[in-house]
This record gives C-alpha cells, sequence and structure tokens, in this order.
DNA sequence: GTATTTACTGACCGAACGTTCTGTACTACT
DNA sequence: AGTAGTACAGAACGTTCGGTCAGTAAATAC
C-alpha cells in the first residue's frame, strides 16, 4: 500500500484515507455550510480530483453524518460520566458545562458543523434530534438544581438551560485554538473557567 | 393596480409586493438556510413560479442583502441611541442587552438570518464586518464598565461581550413570537429581564 | 513475474441551479 | 375604446450540482 503520493509539482504529499479526507471536508463545510460546500470546493481544499473524492467515501451526505457523530458522540457520552449523574445538580451542572467546553474546543469543526445544521436531509434531523435529546437531559439538571435550592429559582429550567448553552456554543464563533501562544488563554482550562465564572455569578460586582 | 389574485384553487390571495415577498424569503431562508434555499422553494413557499418572483427583485443575492439590512439597521441605530451613550458604562450596557434582545424577538427571522451568515458572497462579507463593529462597540462598553469597578476584572472584556451576545443570540434557536398568551413568558420584555438576571447576577442562589 | 489491490483521474451523466425571454391576463388611466 | 403598466406563467438558457464509470500507474501479494 502507498503512503505518498506525488503531485503534479513533484511535491510529495501523504496518500489520504477517509480520516484524513473528513478532516478536509469537515473543515469545508464549516467554513461555507455544508449546503455552500461543494465538490469542487472539497476538491480544491484537498488537492483530489471529484472522482478520487468518491474513491474514500460512498456520497457528500456521509461526510456530513461522519463529521456529526465526531461531535455528537463525546457530547452525549458526556452525560453518562460519573461526574454528570452523582452529586449535587448545581456540581452536575457545572461538570456539563466545563466538559461541553472542552468537547467544543477539542473539536471545533465538527461541533461547529452540528451547530450549523439546519434539518435539510434525514441525516441533519437525525442530529437535531440528538441534541434535543441531550438538551433535555440539562434542562433536568437545571430543574434538579433548582429544585435543590442551588440555583434561582425566578427562572425558568428549560429557558435557563437554552440560555447557558446559548452562551458556551456560541464559543465556536471565535475561539481558535490553532494559535498555541494566545495571549488571550494561558492554559486550555481559561476559557472553561471564565465561562463556568459568568454562568454560576454573572458580570456584576457586589 | 390591482390588490388581489385568484389562485387555481379559486382562492383569492393579495397581490405580491417586495416587502411581502421578502417576508416568504427570508423565512424560507432561515429555515434551510441560504445556500440550501432554492427557487423551487421559494416558489413553492409565495406560491409563485420562479420568473414570476423575477418580476419583484434583480437576484436571489439581493434578497439576501434587503434580509440583511432589516436585521443590521436597527441593531446599529440601537448604538448611537441615548441609552447606549450617556450614564454609567454598566447602565448603558444594560440598555444594549435589552435592546439586543427587543430586536431580535422583534425581527426574528432577519436576525436568524444575519447570524446564520458564512461569508460566501460579497454580501455576505459586507454583513459580518457590520457584525463585528456592532461587537466591538459593545466590548468598549464592557471595557468602561470594568474600569468604572461595575462589571468583575478578572475576565477578559472581548470575552466576556462575545459570550454575553453568543447567549442573546442563541435566543433565536427556540424562541417562537407566533403563541401569544405562551404560558412561558408573560410579558414580551420577560425574557429581556431574564436575560439580563443571568448575565449580570449568574444562576447561582448566593 | 503475474495477479490483485490501492489511490487516483478524466470524461461523462441527468438533475437542479439561478436567470432570462416571450407572452398573456388583468387593471388603471385617458 | 385605446394605451400603458402591472403581475404573473411557461419554456428554455448556460452553468454547476452530486454522482458514475472505465481506466491507469504504482505498490503489494503470491
Amino acid at each position: 500500500m502507498s503512503t505518498e503520493r506525488l503531485l503534479p509539482s513533484g511535491e510529495a504529499r501523504p496518500t489520504y484515507n477517509l480520516e484524513r479526507l473528513l478532516d478536509v471536508a469537515v473543515q469545508v463545510f464549516t467554513e461555507r455550510g455544508y449546503d455552500g460546500a461543494s465538490f469542487q470546493h472539497l476538491s480544491h481544499a484537498s488537492g483530489l480530483s471529484k472522482s478520487s473524492i468518491y474513491h474514500h467515501i460512498e456520497s457528500k451526505e456521509q461526510l456530513l453524518r461522519l463529521g456529526l457523530e465526531k461531535a455528537l458522540e463525546p457530547l452525549m457520552a458526556s452525560t453518562t460520566e460519573t461526574g454528570a449523574t452523582t452529586g449535587p445538580a448545581i456540581d452536575r451542572l457545572t461538570y456539563l458545562i466545563r466538559r461541553n467546553v472542552e468537547i467544543l474546543t477539542d473539536r471545533l469543526p465538527y461541533v461547529t458543523l452540528l451547530l450549523g445544521v439546519h434539518g435539510n436531509t434525514e441525516t441533519e434531523r437525525w442530529a437535531l434530534e440528538q441534541r434535543r435529546t441531550y438538551d433535555r437531559f440539562v434542562a433536568d439538571v437545571v430543574q434538579d438544581a433548582i429544585d435543590e435550592g442551588a440555583v434561582r429559582n425566578d427562572v425558568d429550567a428549560r429557558t435557563t438551560a437554552r440560555l447557558v448553552f446559548g452562551m458556551i456554543n456560541s464559543v465556536r464563533e471565535w475561539y481558535r485554538p490553532d494559535r498555541g501562544s494566545s495571549p488571550q488563554f494561558r492554559a486550555p482550562n481559561d476559557l472553561a473557567d471564565q465561562v463556568c465564572t459568568l454562568l454560576l455569578d454573572g458580570i456584576r460586582v457586589r
């Protein structure tokens, strides 16, 4: 099995497999939107011809599904982890928030893809259903925290859960992991800390 | 000038003008995404033929631009209103947050369209630039509030501004204004109140 | 050294895309 | 009654879409 190819320029380039191609495709999907990204774009970004891409995949929608799974899998898994199922509800909620930020920053393009889904195809509707399940789980934890007296009861649990993850998910719009020595965040956990601080105690000084 | 038309079914339907057509188009754009929405979809949603749509517009991108302007105009205008330019920074920030929620709920489909823009066309890049200008304005107000000691200084102003409006903008994903007698919010200002409460003081009971 | 497999390509397909053109029914004005 | 303008529809435009297929060059397997 070959491990690299000679480009027309003579430059060597490692051979593609499904995984590597998926990375490129999801990058293009998140930049232009799934519908806005054509095989011409994928071709240009990967250096492969349209037909060569089909050597690795079955359809464009399969690429979407694989990308969405990469985001949904750790997200859904986080709801069964010990930190999310045991202890005071406020701690479980904090755990879910922190894990969500971690997953988002760790798999930024995949989660971005997930959050941009419209429900146009069967695959997209499946992803939306998964997200809804996740949202319901978190809303229940918020309700538990209200019942335990740890979260203010002058707000609606469902609305609070939605607003909380609205804030978290918006991180995808500006967070860029590439510049490792960013002055913005010294450690990877800085962002999660800042999000938890804002959500738990608000922005106001008291 | 005619004011209504007979449908094949015999049912009467008011004549379209640019404004009314725009409402329908933006609705379709927000549901399927601009790239995912074709003239076939617009045709079906409006009841007009593809060619008839062109009687009212010059291009698909013109529809996008008109829709984006409907969202950007009140948003940019809010930054020059008295409440946003005078008084303590924390009050100016609160005003901006409240106005943003108002504009979002008042022009939901248009703002949703704006927030889903990818930057694929010149029009989309122009909209992104406008948003960036708005974001910078708010970040400056947050910095002022930090300097005045009203907002905690253990968080970054730019990041805080982004997270704040990340939460607000996420409202578009679930807020539906149509059911007027919703048990969720008694008055239109309830949502703005809840958002301000969460952002200023956090979710935790103290 | 031949057969098989892997990675890839160019040419092509029908369908759908945004857009244009020609024509028609109807209304408003004179 | 005649003219002009409005609001539409049908058919077709060239282009691009996602997808197929027959084939090739190189590496691996036997």
